[in-house]
DNA sequence: CGCTGCTTTGAAGCCCTTCAAACCAGGTGG
DNA sequence: CCACCTGGTTTGAAGGGCTTCAAAGCAGCG
């Protein structure tokens, strides 16, 4: 059922049978829940994290003038909120981008694992810093990229993470998404990124029609967003 | 000597005598480093993290063009690669702006920590997850907010985190660095930011001259930035 | 006293936004 | 089975915020 945030955890660590279990046992109950509805709200105290077994999520807060920008997208084994338990609130909502499932974790139970799990509680603590490092490249996309480099950094990237839990391969993947939810993830409008993905698509680079992003020419799309998958630490843990 | 950090924690945590003496304990060599001096370079495996006990330092990322953005600025007491711990070598580089002395934390003293202190892992892994939450609000100003409100946003953070660590009040702070060095952490260029300084003068609203800056007008600087602290989470972390 | 690095100002241009409307696909009901 | 509606996509035209390029002003220092 949460295979996915396995397979995400061994790519870079090794599990132990033990912690195996005693992530499975952390888990609690699963939800189902359309698309585009918030399920955490910014500021309210929380008892128990989630991970995402399928769908895609999206952290967000709203401005003061109705705009919403989009600070990272959660895919398949993700945990979207797992620094709640260290933050007790958060800072940002999440709401799912497409149909989703989560399974809730609770606190307790996370924090039974950082008295007797050192080596899973610094995996855990690991998987935040991994979301920190994806909110500084972000950074950089906001700050200095251009809006054609911008989209197709973050077409690179989705490519890259959801490759790594199997639903992405070199050709393209699903992302189920409209475009101005994709426009909210650049700090552009809707009317440019469309413009921007005409750009791309008459680049021979890629194409987001239908749900669905197919790959014309990764590394031609890599290369005009700057692409270095490094800050995704997809490397094994024990020899970085 | 780590006085600041002491203090920051106490800020959202009780330490035991206990916590303080393994923090204490794990602090290692200390080194003064001059301004303008990157001492973490990106992809390079590192086996400490350190404190920094004063001075200022930027997290940044050098760009193939030559630009650079800065994804974070440190104050005394801030753990500025914590996350260097879990993560191995950093995606990022980090340099000081103003002269600075840095505290050597060997990991593996943190990994004992992890081993016998539940309690103050979570202290250390929320300090981590509270950079993370600052990065998602640069993400905010970077993506949505205009040149004035950038800058008054990060005047505000910077007033905020300092007034913590006993360097700041309501009329101002010390910030010897430059108008291009502000600029790298906006997203905008050096000309912009200084005509941008010029109307949060003319506005009364603060000054920035000399290394310093001057407050005019606290709530009116945090109107214009749509200054909400909360993402700073200055609240204790039991009654949050 | 002139060098150096930073700040400030001006003018022109461009990338992206704003406003507006047409287009298009999918779903619903007559 | 087509008319209609709705939400999303696409295109056009005008405008604005920020950049770029250029140069002057200014303070600190050898």
């Amino acid at each position: 059922m949460i295979e996915a945030a396995l397979a995400k955890i061994r790519l870079r660590d090794d599990l132990s049978a033990e912690e195996e279990t005693a992530i499975l046992g952390a888990i609690g109950e699963v939800v189902s829940l359309p698309a585009r509805h918030t399920f955490v709200h910014r500021g309210v105290r929380l008892s128990y994290s989630t991970v995402l077994i399928d769908g895609m999520l999206a952290r967000y807060k709203d401005m003061a003038d109705g705009q919403r920008q989009i600070t990272h997208v959660h895919v398949s084994g993700d945990f979207p909120d797992l620094h709640s338990f260290t933050l007790k609130y958060l800072d940002h909502s999440l709401m799912t981008l497409t149909p989703s499932r989560i399974a809730k974790v609770p606190h307790a139970r996370l924090e039974e694992i950082t008295k007797k799990m050192p080596r899973l509680t610094r995996i855990l603590w690991f998987a935040t810093n991994l979301d920190a490092s994806i909110h500084r490249e972000w950074e950089i996309s906001l700050g200095r990229r251009t809006a054609i480099q911008r989209a197709a950094h973050l077409l690179c990237e989705l490519q890259a993470r959801l490759q790594v839990v199997g639903q992405a391969d070199a050709s393209g993947f699903a992302l189920p998404i409209t475009q101005a939810e994709f426009s909210e993830c650049l700090g552009l409008t809707p009317v440019h990124v469309n413009r921007v993905l005409r750009d791309l698509r008459e680049a021979g680079l890629c194409e987001f029609r239908g749900g669905r992003v197919s790959i014309g020419d990764l590394a031609g799309l890599r290369a005009t967003a700057e692409f270095d998958p490094a800050y995704l630490y997809l490397g094994r843990r024990d020899e970085a």
